[in-house]
DNA sequence: AGGTATTTTGCATACGTATGCAAAATGAAA
DNA sequence: TTTCATTTTGCATACGTATGCAAAATACCT
């Protein structure tokens, strides 16, 4: 706003024409060593910058992406969020950011990112509506569903080995001799909560071991309160795993309050690897979901469709591993 | 990026011009009842999106608001960034997020944001360098230094009352029984540091009381490193005011790794009241940081300066509180 | 019905930039 | 120096929208 020096400008104190000017910022352009210094000698005396918004009315592009977050306050997404903003600011992107706390993204969220001709768009641990779901197919925006799957594959999905993951939970508790465990889950009706408890209770059941589900919802208070309703049950498991690591601190903190020893009495397991689950007041055994890798995978895909659009969907699963700490 | 569809086509199909097709997506234009009737059905029809760039480019407007985040790791900052995300929804505006680990903003992102000619931008815990302030002053682009401020007042800030919080703290650990307290402060050369460090000192001087200061870093590492080497010394402090509350988690796991009862031996004060605070394994007496009341004051200047840009310059401060727990 | 005031509408244009295309300039080889 | 190939440049235009202004339409009063 305001600084309203345009490439005209800049022209006119360099001697040369307007699109000489254009091509001294377009990179790639045709430009001779000396009208490029001219023009840059001329820019910075005049204090021109480009235009971004001209810039896109013209090429129908932007070097923007959208990115949708559900539930900031969990400390695994702003980790998230600080991965993704690096890595597309060093590819010359920047982040449109929206925050929310549903479930099922907003028609008027997404109208918000086409209405500004976002490049891609990044949603995180939540989905789309049926009929935002079309208009997006029909869009051609590259979209990236980030910890979060739809199991009819339309869109391309990055998460966690979820499945497999929890396996290997119910494995470890097994083997560390549990024998009568609970999951805690998230969100009803995610993806990340289904599968996590599909792979813990497939393993459980193969060993015929009685189960306990208990549905939360992915907080602190959560875990702490589940927890204390299965302590007033009267029937501790030896074993809890929980959907991520925010709300295993609670039910760790819930655990401790009651005087259950951890993990004599009681093992806990929890998923994500937040920062806090390393503190050595909670030392958290869990899974690590790799951010790293996923946000690589994800930003590939996205450059990809940017440059060639295909439509290509897939749900890509990333390798996270066991974090032992003292809660098991 | 790829819907075509104008407000040529809409006009074409609706039986209007292109201006009555503008003019129903302007607020307050003069059109009849019933020509917008017939461009909204004959939109909807195309599916028209307005493009948000031949706007701008028009009216050198935009509704997006920069937002420059440092630390966004610190919990504090995810619940900062989600009021304001929220409160600029409410308001029709939109976020482009900048995250940084620098303690002064670098230019690179300010004229990112300058490029898309952002309505407004507001800057959590950093600063500007001299060149790149000039430069903003000369813009005229409303900016808010949210938890910095800057000493000659060149740009408006929003802070809690530092120094009138850390004089409180300092009071209020003499009136429990301090004799012997240190301070660790974050990050050198930041206002808040300075301001919290300031007014403990002040009281901790005008009682004539012993006072040790440690250098740390703003976050749980450094909180539990700079305790650790306290311990080292032989010497423990009955009373430790920590700058800020992550920080302070780290003192209070690394006194107890020691044996060290809290608050018997040594009270531990925060500054935040992030989330992690109130849990029952911390239970941390903090300052607690009245973010609402910060955000709404953030937001209500830059909507009067988006307005009418009047340069107006203030180190404004919101009252925070006290909140007391097991740590003291 | 006529006159006046107000509202609505369309025309023409501009916003700042990128780009197709032809002309001009440059470089290299004979 | 001339010819040919390649690079560079400027002209003219378009992108999609908002807006100034005059004309047209509508509303209200006598």
């Amino acid at each position: 706003m305001k600084n309203n020096v345009t490439a005209k400008d800049v022209a006119k104190l360099a001697g040369v024409s307007q699109s000489s000017v254009s091509r001294v910022y377009f990179e790639g352009a045709s430009v001779s060593k000396k009208t490029r210094e001219k023009v840059i000698v001329a820019a910075k005396e005049l204090g021109y910058r480009p235009n971004e918004f001209a810039r896109s009315l013209i090429t129908n592009r932007t070097k923007i992406i959208g990115l949708v977050m559900k539930g900031i306050q969990n400390p695994f997404y702003p980790q998230v969020l600080k991965e993704f903003t690096a890595t597309f600011k060093k590819l010359g992107y920047s982040i449109l950011f929206v925050s929310t706390n549903n479930d099922e993204i907003q028609k008027e969220d997404i109208d918000m990112l086409r209405n500004y001709n976002v490049a891609g768009v990044i949603i995180t641990d939540a989905s789309l509506s049926l009929n935002v779901t079309e208009d997006f197919k029909e869009s051609q925006v590259p979209l990236v569903l980030f910890n979060r799957k739809i199991d009819n594959e339309q869109f391309y999905s990055v998460c966690c080995n979820n499945l497999d993951a929890s396996e290997k939970i119910a494995e470890y508790l097994i083997e560390k001799g549990c024998s009568d465990v609970a999951y805690i889950a998230g969100n009803a009706n995610t993806s990340t909560s289904r599968d996590r408890e599909k792979g813990f209770t497939s393993i459980i059941e193969k060993n015929n071991m009685p189960f306990h589900k208990y549905t939360s919802d992915y907080t602190y208070e959560g875990g702490y309160k589940t927890t204390q309703k299965i302590i007033a049950e009267k029937k501790i498991p030896d074993g809890i795993f929980v959907a991520n690591d925010i709300m295993a601190l609670g039910v760790v903190d819930a655990l401790r309050e009651n005087s259950i020893m951890i993990p004599a009495e009681t093992k806990v397991v929890g998923f994500d690897n937040i920062e806090m689950a390393s503190w050595p007041t909670y030392n958290l055994t869990t899974w690590e979901q790799p951010i790293t890798k996923m946000v690589e995978q994800t930003v590939n895909y996205l450059m990809a469709e940017i440059v060639e659009f295909s439509g290509y969907t897939e749900n890509v699963e990333v390798n996270g591993e066991l974090i032992v700490r003292k809660t098991t």
